[in-house]
DNA sequence: GTGTTGACGCCTA
DNA sequence: ATAGGCGCCAACA
């Protein structure tokens, strides 16, 4: 088969943000320019939002990508939600504010 | 090809 | 602390 079509091709971006998102251990966070950074393009943060929106993959631990300063961000409309499953993995949330953000904060390999 | 949007980030007033 | 603006990149109309 020949390349006749193109369906979607994802960009290395994407799927690096993607399996970025995947290696989050429980119990700890990413931030969006934190991903965007480690994908290979410091300062996109807002494109890999765009990934989380859109949700090219599913299952993976979206609720765990978060914004910087320890704030949430959103979670299609449901950032109690997001703030819920966050507390069962093990971290504090408070007024949408992710307490020991510094603390759970994954680093990748440190 | 252009313009707009989006689960952002950081700065300044 | 709150508000507003600019910059960044990728997908969609």
């Amino acid at each position: 088969m020949t390349k006749g079509s193109k369906p979607q091709a994802p960009s290395e971006f994407t799927k690096r943000v993607l399996q970025l998102v995947s290696r989050i251990p429980v119990g700890q966070v990413a931030t969006y320019g934190d991903l965007a950074e480690k994908a290979g393009r410091p300062g996109a943060a807002r494109a890999v939002g765009r990934l989380m929106a859109t949700g090219s993959r599913r299952g993976l631990p979206y609720h765990r990508v978060v914004a910087a300063s320890g704030r949430l961000g959103g979670y299609g409309g449901s950032e109690a939600l997001k703030a819920g499953l966050l507390a069962a993995e093990g971290l504090t949330v408070r007024r949408g504010r992710i307490l020991d953000f510094g603390r759970c904060r994954w680093r990748g390999q440190s």
